[in-house]
DNA sequence: AGCGACACAGCAAGCGCTTTCTATGCATAA
DNA sequence: TTATGCATAGAAAGCGCTTGCTGTGTCGCT
C-alpha cells in the first residue's frame, strides 16, 4: 500500500541504491538514471520514510528548539529567527530540516522529558532558548543531557540563557545585568530615589540578573533599597498589574516601577491608571525586552531593547554550523536602552 | 558506543524482545522481570532509539502544528493550547508525544514542504492553524496532501481555518464573517456611517470573511461602500499605520476605521495619534481577535474575542482522538463582541 | 593492442526496534 | 498421574533505508 523505495527501483529498472543516491544526491548518477528515477518517484508519488531513512544512516533532519512560552513573542521571535536560519522549508540552507518548537511552559521537568525525547529522535541539533532554572539539581541534570547530547552529535546552543559549562554547549547570553543596571540608571538620573521593582519569577536566572543590575545602579548611586520596593510575580501581565497595587500600598510614595519585563509593565500601567495615577507625571515606568507592542503602549514604554531576532539567527546558523561559534563558546549579547515617553523626571 | 535495546537486554539476562515488551507496557511481563530490565535501562542509561521504534512499529509519536507566524500571539495562543492537549511532556496525556510547531510564515510552498516533512516522519497527527491560502491550485495541492496523509492514518485537524472537503480533515472554523458583521453594526449603531477598513492580505480567506461581514452589515443598514473606504495590507502593526495614513489621504472625514486584527488595529491607533486625531473622539478603532495587548491599548480596543485557546485545545484532543469529532467533521466557532474604549459614537 | 583508471550500478549487510509465532514451565483439572 | 491451560520468555523475521564493497563496461594511455 505505502509506496517504498524497493517499488521505485522497481519501476525505474534500476537497484534500490540507485534510487537513495538519485535522492541524496551524493554519488555520482548518470544523468539519464537520475531522469528516469525521478520519474519514477513523480509518477508513485513516493515520499521517503522518515524514519528508515534516520535510522539507517544514524542521522535525522529534526532540530529542536526549546522555548518556555509559545504564546509570548519574546520567544517567538527568537523561535521564529532560529527557525529561518534552520532553513526549514524556504529557509536559506539547503537540505530540508524540521524544525520543531517545543514548549516547557517554564516547567524543568518538560524541559527535561522533552531533551530526552529530543535526544530519542537523534535530532541534529537542540536550541534552548530564554532564561533557566536555578535549581542546582535541574542543572545539573540539564548539563548531563545537554553532554550527552553533543556527544551523540547533536549540537547544542543556548540563546538568551546563561553558558552550560563542560556541557560543550555554545551559548549566547543576554547581558540582561548590564540592561537591567543601564535602565536603572536612566531612573536614577531623571532624579528618581524611590523605585520599586517587579521582578519575575524567583528561580530563574533572568530574573536574578536583572534584579542584580538594578541593585548595583541603586548601589553606585549611594540609593538604599528599601525591601518593600521589590516583589516577585510571574512574566506576565496580570502579574504586573497585581504587583503594582502592592507596591503602591507598601509605598505610596514610589515615583517609578521598573518590571522584569514588557508585559509586566504594560501590567503596571494599567494599574497606576486604575489607581488614578498618571504616566510618568505621578509614576515612571520602565519595562524590559522592548517587545513590538511596546512602543503602542500610551505613553510608549521605556525599555531595553533585546535583539532577538539577531540572536536567534545566529544561533540558528550555529546551530547548522554555517557560523563558527563564538571564541570560547560563550558570546554576550547587549541590549539597548530605549527612553520613551513612560519615563521622566519625578513631579516636586 | 550508544546503548542499545540489545545492552539492555544482555544486562538484563533477558532476550530484546522483553525489554521491548516492559518499555512498551503492552505485553504481560513478571513483575521481578520488569524490576530487572528497568534497572538495567536505568544503570546503562538508555535511551530508546525513536527512528527505529518507528520504522518497526510503522508509528510515530511526533503531532505536528503548522502555523502561519510563530511571533504572533494569535498562532502562539493556539499552538501553546493545542500543545498541552497532545500530551507532550507534562500534558495530560498518557505517552509521551513531540509536538512540533512549524512555521511556514504564511507562504504555501512552505506548508506543502511541511506537509510533506510530517509525512515523512509518518506524524500521528497533524493540526492546521489560521486562514488558507485562496489561491485554487495550492488549494488543491493541499487537499491532496490531506488527503494522503490521512490514508496513512495521520489525523488531520484545521483550526480556525475553512474545512477542506473531501479530505477527511476534521474543521474547527472561526466564524469571521459573523465576527465581522456583529463589529461593523456596532459601529453603525453608534451613528457611523463612514467607515474606513484595513483588510489583511488580499488573497487570504481570513481577509476575505471578516470583510464580507464588514461588508453584509453595511449592506443591511443600507449604508453604500466608497471603494476608497478598503486598503490591503499585511497582518501586522506597522501595515496598520501605514493604511491608516493612506485612508486618512483618500477621505479625511471618516469617523471610523475597522482594522483586519488588533495588531492593525494598534498601527491604526498610532496613525490617528500621530496625525493628531483623538480616539474615539475624532475617529473610533475596532480591532479583531482580542489579543492579550488589546486591553491595554489606551483607549482599550473595541474588538471580537476569539476563543484561541479553548478552540486550539478541542483541536488537540480531536487531534489525539481524546474527542469525538463535530458532527459533519465541521464545527463552527463564534468569536464575541467586546466593546471597549476605542469606539464609540462619532462627532457633530 | 593491452592495461590501468574511471564512472556507474548493484549486492548485501546492517541500522535498532517491534511483533508474531513458538517454546517452556508451572498450576490446575481430570 | 497425565492432560490442559495459562502466564511468560525467546527466536527470528522483518520495517525501509543507507553504504561499503564489488562488479562491469568504457576510455585513454602507452
Amino acid at each position: 500500500m505505502t509506496v517504498t523505495l524497493a517499488d521505485v527501483a522497481a519501476r525505474a529498472q534500476v537497484s534500490p541504491a540507485t534510487v537513495s543516491r538519485v535522492l541524496n544526491g551524493n554519488y555520482p548518477v548518470a544523468a539519464s538514471t537520475r531522469e528516469r528515477v525521478l520519474k519514477a518517484v513523480d509518477e508513485l508519488d513516493y515520499v521517503l520514510n522518515g524514519p528508515a531513512s534516520a535510522l539507517a544512516a544514524a542521522t535525522s533532519d529534526l532540530v529542536g528548539i526549546l522555548v518556555n512560552d509559545i504564546a509570548d513573542p519574546f520567544f517567538g521571535i527568537m523561535a521564529g529567527a532560529i527557525q529561518s536560519e534552520i532553513g526549514g522549508p524556504g529557509g536559506r540552507a539547503g537540505g530540508e530540516r524540521l524544525a520543531v518548537v517545543c514548549n516547557t511552559g517554564g516547567s524543568p521537568e518538560r524541559e527535561l522529558t522533552y531533551l530526552t525525547l529530543l535526544q530519542r529522535q537523534r535530532a541534529a541539533a537542540v536550541v534552548l532558548t530564554g532564561g533557566a532554572v536555578e535549581d542546582a539539581v535541574h542543572k545539573a541534570a540539564v548539563a548531563a543531557k545537554l553532554r550527552k547530547l553533543a556527544e551523540a552529535g547533536t549540537r547544542v546552543v543556548l540563546c538568551g540563557r546563561p553558558p552550560a559549562p563542560e556541557t560543550g554547549a555554545v551559548a549566547l547570553t543576554f547581558d540582561n545585568r548590564g540592561g537591567g543596571r543601564e535602565l536603572t540608571e536612566h531612573l536614577l538620573g531623571l532624579g528618581h530615589r524611590r523605585l520599586g521593582y517587579i521582578a519575575g519569577p524567583e528561580e530563574r536566572t533572568t530574573t536574578r540578573h536583572r534584579l542584580e543590575g538594578h541593585r548595583a545602579a541603586l548601589a553606585a548611586h549611594g540609593v538604599e533599597e528599601d525591601p518593600r520596593w521589590t516583589v516577585h510575580g510571574r512574566y506576565d501581565r496580570q502579574s504586573g498589574y497585581e504587583a503594582t497595587l502592592e507596591l503602591l500600598r507598601r509605598d505610596p510614595t514610589l515615583t517609578a516601577v521598573v518590571a522584569a519585563n514588557d508585559s509586566v509593565a504594560l501590567g503596571a500601567c494599567a494599574a497606576l491608571r486604575d489607581s488614578g495615577l498618571r504616566i510618568p507625571g505621578d509614576v515612571s515606568v520602565a519595562g524590559f525586552d522592548d517587545l513590538p507592542f511596546s512602543i503602542d503602549a500610551v505613553p510608549a514604554l521605556t525599555t531595553v531593547r533585546l535583539p532577538l531576532a539577531e540572536a536567534g539567527a545566529r544561533a540558528g546558523r550555529i546551530a547548522m554550523g554555517r557560523e563558527e561559534p563564538p571564541p570560547g563558546g560563550i558570546a554576550t549579547v547587549r541590549g539597548e536602552l530605549m527612553v520613551r515617553g513612560s519615563s521622566g523626571a519625578p513631579r516636586g
